[in-house]
DNA sequence: GTTTTTGCAAATGATTTGCATGGAT
DNA sequence: ATCCATGCAAATCATTTGCAAAAAC
């Protein structure tokens, strides 16, 4: 077992959850696949490693890992939910046409966002930019 | 007929498209109603008005408003897809509990990240930020 | 008259729910 | 032993598609 499995079962533990294989496979997969992942994505991945997972398990856990701080979900728009590996702030564009999603890491400061957030009396706790537009692909044969 | 159903005219016939009672009814409701809807409650709204109104003809007229820059589409995460009355630039919260959208008027700054996704060889049309976290209401009853 | 739009119905795709079994503590 | 988590199947919800009839140009 990895460190991370290792810290993965402690946060676990510390909310009353329980530490079963099914989460430490799926958040292997999302660990090690790196970037931009959906819940069938995951679970086609999950799969080939601990057969009999079920979608249902795999939706539930990708939305606990969001709670534990593991995974970030992306504001995609439209069709399936999108998660992201990387948890640290960054922003993302998104192509209109291929849905295809790509990091963007800039030095935007989202403070005067979460201020009128606050202003408002919401309790924020991420902010992201949404690029949308053609991706490279898409504007060259459009 | 309002002014604003001459302009929509205009840009229609301008694009070759054509101009539809539909199409008019439809971008009326948008604009009066203002704020953030889903294809769902405008179709409620319009049939009101013009009986007989199809879903699919809905969904089609709004990705037609959002392409002559009337509306624009919030990237909401999860379930509907919903439409911003308000064409111009703003940003926005989202309850992550009850769904709630808010709009967030800052003086942010988005050239930096637009700047990051031009270097990919992205065409970009649209940045916004997009906040999530408890609105005021989930909030205080925990 | 020609081409675009519409309406209907059905298909699709993603996510969720209910409930009994199985497993972690 | 207790309670949470899983798996299965089915339900739900949003959106899209195919095609013939109607309408705008």
């Amino acid at each position: 077992m990895e460190a991370t499995d290792t810290a993965l079962s402690a946060a676990l533990r510390a909310r009353g959850g329980r530490v079963t294989p099914q989460r430490l496979a799926i958040a292997r997969v999302v660990r090690e696949t790196g970037g931009h992942v959906t819940a069938e994505a995951v679970f086609g991945q999950v799969s080939e490693r601990l057969p009999g997972v079920s979608l249902p398990t795999v939706y539930a856990t990708l939305e606990l890992l969001e709670q534990l701080g593991q995974v970030r979900r992306v504001p995609a728009g439209s069709g399936a939910v999108v998660f992201d590996s990387r948890a640290e702030a960054h922003d993302h564009f998104i192509c209109r046409r291929c849905g295809a999603i790509a990091d963007l890491d800039s030095a935007a400061d989202h403070t005067p966002v979460l201020d009128a957030a606050s202003a408002l009396g919401c309790r924020a706790d991420d902010a992201q930019v949404i690029v949308s537009g053609l991706c490279a692909a898409c504007a060259a044969d459009g």
